[in-house]
RNA sequence: GGAGGAGUGCCCGAGUGGCUAAAGGGGGCGGACUGUAAAUCCGCUGGCUAUGCCUACGUUGGUUCGAAUCCAACCUCCUCCA
């Protein structure tokens, strides 16, 4: 185990120099083995995701650019789906059973998060990335069968020592068997992975750490192989609070949950404090550069942020859009106060069936429900086409179009929409 | 197995029959200031077809004109005894 940034031993590998000095390594299963192992040649790495939404987000750029830098590197990266434990529910670090998902829901975002993850690496070739689901094998067990096979390479007397575990047993809060069995079935993910694929390797978020410490000991039990782990830092920001909310919710790595502008807002409205970390972490600039951004102080430091979220932008969506969004951005703040394109179309006859401002204000998302869009009018944190508007009972019509037929709204200095009709 | 204490809104936490959609703080959002930052100050912070209605104080029932507040059972947590 390793603290982040205080290698023992000069490094032999580049690989685990790389994510080190971007700050991705929070500890490792045995860290001079790993080296010594990334040094010698590619290792395909795997790390797991929930199916428990539709997108993954910012939380998950971590693994992610894991992944990347390690493709980056010549290491063939794997991305498991999690169809099947899904299906069970991680009990880590929660005091209550999570809702279990029904098949069909799991079958949907195991989509949506497989477009996120292309994004991040690549599947082209013979060599590409490999993206899995593990319900491929975790469905196909009996019961006995997984009980002669894999129950007997557990024992609970290990298994109720790991802190996730420990901690819904000291507090005496339940833990099913259900969920008692989840590290059972990605320890058991582990190893089919590395029988199957040859994977060598996990990376996973700090909650992860036990699950993986189980799969690396059922590979040594069961194949008397020597696997390795690794886990990236816990994402938060500067003010030690969570990070990867906004008022919308999480910020979501696909384009149809979030869009690339908004997206790209986020990370431009990232606190100074954060600014050196984020581009370590989420831009794959080199260290120089990052130190040079890093250090600009006072309003410069916008500069750097503006390179930190065109740069992350154009990761998760493209360069293309990465540059649709800086230049958006520029325009809107630069005193234009106006977006380019469109961000919502609606159709025409809206207009005439009688439109209200905090329907409106709903249906772009600025507001979670009526009470809430009422509440950002009141307080005068709404402007249509510029002018702060907070009669609450404000309707739209057609004569509140701007001469390009379109609405601006906007809901304090940084959400804006651009609303047309057809 | 026995005795006592506790379970409140996103989180922490006050509240022991009507004045409680529920103090205070945190977080979040809006406003001022600024650099689309931080800090600070001010406001807002359950939903709705909205001078009213619905949902909400572990769960389910009950008492009462009226319950987060009283009673019963159940679930869960904490402390002490065995």
């Amino acid at each position: 185990m390793l603290e982040a940034g205080k290698p023992a031993t000069p490094l032999k590998s580049e690989t685990l120099q790389v994510l080190l000095e971007r700050g991705l390594v929070n500890q490792a299963s045995d860290l001079e083995a790993l080296d010594a192992r990334l040094a010698e040649g590619p290792v395909t790495v795997y790390a797991g995701f929930d199916a428990t939404a539709a997108s993954l987000h910012v939380g998950h750029l971590m693994p992610l650019m894991t992944l990347r830098w390690m493709q980056k590197l010549g290491h063939r990266p794997i991305a498991v789906l999690g169809g099947g434990t899904t299906q069970v529910g991680d009990p880590s670090f929660r005091n209550e059973a999570r809702p279990l998902l029904d098949e069909l829901k799991i079958a949907s975002n195991v989509s949506g998060i497989r477009r996120c993850i292309e994004r991040l690496v690549s599947m082209d070739g013979d060599d590409g990335a490999l993206l899995v689901d593990n319900a491929e094998w975790l469905t196909e067990f009996r019961f006995l069968e997984f009980l002669r096979d894999y129950g007997s390479q557990f024992t609970v007397n290990r298994m109720v020592t790991f802190e996730s575990v420990k901690s819904r047993l000291d507090t005496q809060s339940p833990l099913t068997v259900l969920e008692f069995c989840y590290m059972m079935l990605q320890a058991v993910d582990f190893l089919e992975l590395s029988r199957r694929y040859n994977c060598e390797m996990q990376i996973g978020g700090s909650d992860q750490w036990g699950n993986i410490v189980n799969g690396i000991e059922l590979g040594r039990k069961a194949d008397g192989r020597k696997l390795h782990g690794l886990t990236v830092p816990l994402l938060t920001t500067a003010s030690g609070a969570k990070m990867g909310k906004t008022a919308a919710g999480a910020v979501w790595l696909h384009p149809e949950h979030l869009s690339p502008f908004v997206f790209w807002q986020f990370w431009r409205n990232t606190a100074d404090a954060d600014v050196g970390r984020f581009l370590r972490l989420f831009t794959e600039l080199p260290m120089n550069e990052v130190e040079r951004l890093s250090a600009l102080e006072g309003h410069e430091l916008n500069d750097a942020k503006k390179v930190l979220a065109t740069q992350v932008t154009a990761i998760v969506h493209g360069p293309e859009e990465a540059r649709k969004a800086l230049e958006q951005g520029e325009a809107l703040f630069g005193g234009a106060e106006e977006l380019l394109e469109p961000t919502h179309v609606l159709p025409r006859i809206r207009l005439s069936e009688g439109l209200g401002l905090l329907e409106l204000l709903v249906l772009v998302g600025f507001a979670g429900s009526n009470g809430e869009a009422r509440r950002l009018v009141e307080g005068g944190g709404v402007r249509l086409n510029r002018q702060v508007v907070d009669d609450a009972r404000r309707q739209i019509t057609a004569g509140n179009l701007q001469a390009d037929d379109r609405l601006a709204l906007a809901v304090g200095k940084r959400r804006k929409a651009l609303v047309g009709f057809d």
